[in-house]
DNA sequence: CGGCGCATTGAGGGCGGTCAATTGGTGTGG
DNA sequence: CCACACCAATTGACCGCCCTCAATGCGCCG
């Protein structure tokens, strides 16, 4: 099915709304203007899609690429049982299928979780970025290894760890990202999904993912009110995550 | 620590021990002669493994990439508990860092599971084949593409689903990848690791995953003798796993 | 006010973990 | 050729984390 879209913005010459992603980017190499204008220049349009819809489905092969602008959304496959499994969360300044660009066919499914703004690329531009710009596809090719790292440290915290300690990493994460992409104020941030959402990433039904929620609560962690979070004590939230935001590649260097 | 290497071969003019990595590109698309040529220029050395050795270290920087040639290894992080959580498996042919390329740091450690051949190309060769061969380039960004995707299937194994339909999905998707390989003779292949690590990869205990795999044998799916793993009913394992390999990207195209 | 979605709470059960012992195959040394 | 060590595979008993099923609260919006 085609993307629904209430509304098309043509053009995006300018840089409206690549902020989250330059940012990021910025936090990984020096940047130049004339990537960044190879960046925005790639842009061919804006697209806003309501929440609760399908962008991608597995089996897709896309034509262009598809960055995140404003909302949440998430990768997720259907099992023979039937309801949708979490298996990634993108937010602002996120690339929602990058991936597609080399690989062509969507091995799983994309879908909006709230309201959200899309910048829509073409492979083409990709193409050509590839072909006159190694160093930004370089970074392009990081930011879809990063990508992978939180797939293998999601591996790591589902198979391996308590639903305890699962959570309070997914949340370290989150806010980590939050932060990159300019989307946090001091200790807060926004997570408009619901707690069976965030609990579907770890493989956890929404009962005991409230149980576990109410307990980092209680334990003095977090404040989460409607969508607002407030990390109350960072450094114990990490050392029972034993998060370490390597992984993330946030570190400038030469790439 | 550094690579404990038994011995080492200088050069790699020739293209041997690069048999598995081509027929694994060419299932994807075609590949010219000179990109072959240029995949196999790129080796500045092969190096010997003993079993059980950590060929990278979490946090290490590598300045070069390592080709599988011979043997299994696998990605693993050590948990606060203290023993290797294994997040991935490597078989001939496969890149065990390509990754570090364009990311720089380790965020997992690698070792042997059994003594291996490695082929070492240096960034340097990488940052040549970017600079000259778009095509070739997109390529090797789509095998760390499909590496990221073998992640995000474990993570839906492991997170989403019973331990023998877990394994049964491991199997189907280790014995497609040694077809692909030119590793498997009918329907057995060698799968010289033991029932432990493989369980690891699941998240199960090694206790639990004799059972499953006793489970296997008794229906007559299949027959694991020593190394020795036979697929006695493909289709009916493939449907216990929910096994597609799609997510392999084994279909040729132009990339 | 009534409906809806999400959060919350309770009771009971099962998958897989933990601990521990035994088997069996292989290699090594006497 | 056998005694022994060692490691992986195997088996048994018990337990706990998290699932399942179900009901209740509760805020929001029409």
């Amino acid at each position: 099915m085609p993307v629904q879209a209430a509304r098309i913005h043509i053009g995006g010459g300018d840089r409206v709304g690549l902020e989250p992603l330059i940012r990021r980017l910025e936090r990984r190499d020096v940047l130049s203007a004339a990537e960044k204008d190879a960046l925005s220049g790639a842009v061919c349009r804006t697209v806003e899609v309501a929440a609760d819809r399908d962008i991608l489905r597995e089996h897709d092969v896309p034509s262009e690429c598809r960055l995140l602008l404003e909302g949440w959304t998430s990768r997720y496959t259907l099992l023979a049982g039937g309801q949708p499994q979490i298996l990634g969360l993108q937010i602002p300044g996120d690339f929602i299928d990058l991936q597609s660009f080399p690989r062509r066919r969507m091995d799983h499914a994309i879908s909006t979780l709230t309201p959200c703004r899309l910048a829509v690329i073409p492979h083409r531009a990709l193409h050509e970025i590839m072909d006159r710009n190694p160093h930004l596809a370089r970074l392009l090719w990081l930011d879809t290894l990063v990508d992978g790292a939180i797939s293998r440290r999601w591996l790591l915290n589902v198979g391996h760890r308590r639903a305890r300690e699962a959570m309070s990493h997914l949340i370290c994460e989150l806010f980590t990202r939050l932060r990159t992409a300019g989307m946090t104020k001091a200790r807060t941030c926004q997570v408009p999904v619901t707690q069976t959402e965030l609990g579907s990433a770890l493989g956890l039904t929404s009962v005991h993912t409230n149980r576990v929620v109410q307990e980092l609560r209680h334990d003095g962690l977090i404040t989460w009110r409607g969508t607002s979070l407030t990390i109350e004590d960072w450094n114990r939230l990490c050392r029972i995550a034993e998060f370490d935001p390597a992984y993330l590649d946030l570190e400038r260097a030469p790439r």
